[in-house]
DNA sequence: CGACTTTGACCAGCGC
DNA sequence: GCGCTGGTCAAAGTCG
């Protein structure tokens, strides 16, 4: 894992979430430990997730922004050799590692991660068709910190109602606004 | 019984 | 070429 554009959302104010479950936390060192020491990954902000709006059956699709989606691993040679889904991390203070975030997932794999005493968690999006990933990661540096990083867009609606995260995600998309 | 988790094995990319 | 590491697969186990 070198140079992924992993874009970092970030919600400024947490103060009309005070109310949540979770505390959507903004710690750019914390996550540069976690990219292993690449400074730009801050750079990015969310722009497409994905995200239904909170009526729950329309998929916003904010193209424009990240038209970098087919990301291209240029490491060696051809050029052309590894596409890759944008990714977008994001922290969350939590003691729970998975964030119900209104999608139902299913663990795929777990792995040891170098340099974190935490193992990294797989999860695939079980609706049919759509094949979003998500990995969860708690930082061993600071055991309250959970990162989750999304690979793909969603191509349904959100499956469960979870108006707490769904209020998050609203407001991430506000802050991409600005 | 279906959906989900666990976990070891496998594979590919990358650095040396 | 080799070893390390991240990502995925798939069989077996667990749970409601």
């Amino acid at each position: 894992m070198e140079n992924f554009p992993t874009s970092f959302s970030y919600s400024s104010s947490a103060s009309s979430a005070s109310h949540l479950p979770l505390n959507m936390i903004i710690n750019p060192h914390a996550y540069s430990e976690f990219q292993g020491s690449k400074p730009n990954g801050f750079l990015g902000l969310m722009t497409n997730m994905g995200v239904p709006s909170s009526d729950g059956n329309n998929v916003p699709q904010s193209k424009s922004l990240v038209d970098s989606d087919a990301e291209v691993k240029s490491s060696k040679g051809k050029g052309d050799k590894k596409i890759r889904k944008p990714r977008h991390a994001f922290q969350t203070r939590s003691h729970v590692d998975i964030l119900d975030d209104g999608y139902r997932w299913r663990k795929y794999g777990q792995k040891v991660v170098k340099n974190n005493k935490f193992p990294r968690s797989y999860y695939r999006c079980t609706h049919q068709g759509c094949n979003v990933k998500k990995q969860v990661q708690r930082l061993s540096k600071d055991e309250g910190i959970v990162v989750t990083t999304y690979e793909g867009m969603h191509s349904h609606p959100i499956q469960k109602s979870t108006d707490n995260f769904e209020h998050i995600l609203n407001q991430m998309q506000v802050y991409t606004a600005c």
